[in-house]
DNA sequence: TTGTCAATTGTCAGTGACTGTCACTAGCCT
DNA sequence: AGGCTAGTGACAGTCACTGACAATTGACAA
């Protein structure tokens, strides 16, 4: 269990490698003006190595967010089960907010993480793999959900129903974060909060006269 | 305004040619196993003429969503502005699966329409295309319910976080409804209404007891 | 009608992501 | 020590896509 052998620790560094050379490139040349031959050379290895290490060039960029997504569903997982499926999946999100410093931390700076982020959103090919990835996320947590409250997700639709309303606020909260001017841990969480509470009221029709202003 | 030239003329054949073979080889042998080359070979063009009619090989698979996608736009402009924004928006989609027909058989029979986009759905370049074509389309939207509701969709958060709920329903819609096996016009209309009533209770918590059934 | 202009197209060469193959090297295990 | 096998590099090939330039062909005026 704790002796891995010099093969797989020799793999791992290769791995590690391979990320932080590539979200730095990504992050300061930007995604599309990097070549894979680019990232392979700086951490001297061949093409078809990196290769062997990820399906596609996507892969690599997606590499930390797959940590956090992971975290996610550890977290929703992990909520009691007599809060409801709003309150479970809200709290989760703010809960894996609050732990993605710790599970980041071992490969890269989180402050990395965020440009990451950020690169993601703004650059087309990413943004496009990232929403097909959060469309698999979302079938995984409305089967979790699902579980939570007992019903089967393929005769019941109202779980895959709740779970995508909530995932498309999640990628609005994002979306919105990336455009301010405050790119912090924080700043998200408090959005995220904010956002969420909106959810209910914004259902309603009633947006001009009362109106939860922000 | 009637003589568009024979120039015009041509160019619109060759793009509909295009579009036509394209979709008809992408459905039969998957969009995968089809090459740019084959399909201007079957219009007898250069491949190079392919790409300066499209983009990317993407992009004419979307041809015919594009069409759909103004349909809604339409709809949902046409709107009573009395209608709050939840039932504006659910009254243009029913009103453009009602006029989709028409808008698409001008250029293509409209079971070649659904077929590609079960196709779009289950190939996963495509699904993530697809996503992010909607996520543009949720900012287009966002703008337009916030100026029914005059309200400033960059002060607001709300516009843009009900029609997230609102396309997060609509995509399950449309996924749930390539996974059945009525793969009709009638089905889809009937499960986007039964889908967008649960969006309301699908947010409150006791799912258990009551429970609108199915 | 004819000649000129400009739009459209084909050809060619090149880049970059990705894959299959095969020989080779280096940990691992007896 | 020596055989086994996972991991790697080198090489060739496919496919999407792009820039550059030359050839073609409608459009339109003289």
């Amino acid at each position: 269990m704790s002796a891995p052998g010099l093969r797989e620790r020799k793999k791992q560094r290769t791995r590690d490698a391979l990320i932080k050379v590539a979200l730095e490139l990504f992050t300061t040349q930007g995604y599309e003006r990097t070549t894979v031959d680019e990232i392979a050379e700086a951490v001297e290895v061949s093409q078809r190595t990196f290769f062997r290490y990820f399906a596609s060039k996507e892969e690599v960029a997606f590499a930390l967010q797959r940590i956090v997504e992971e975290e996610f569903v550890r977290a929703l997982a992990a909520r009691p089960p007599e809060e409801g499926p709003f309150d479970a999946m809200r709290n989760a999100v703010l809960a894996s907010w609050d732990g993605v410093g710790d599970a980041i931390h071992e490969v890269v700076p989180v402050e990395l993480y965020l440009r990451n982020f950020l690169m993601i959103e703004s650059t087309p090919a990413l943004l496009a793999a990232h929403l097909r990835r959060s469309s698999e996320m979302e079938e995984t947590v409305a089967r979790l959900v699902a579980r939570r409250e007992g019903l089967d997700v393929d005769a019941d639709p109202r779980p895959r129903i709740a779970v995508a309303a909530f995932c498309g606020v999640m990628r609005v909260t994002g979306q919105m974060w990336g455009k301010g001017t405050d790119r912090t841990l924080e700043a998200i969480r408090a959005l995220t909060e904010r956002y969420l509470d909106h959810l209910g009221p914004a259902l309603s029709l009633h947006w001009r006269e009362p109106g939860t202003r922000d």
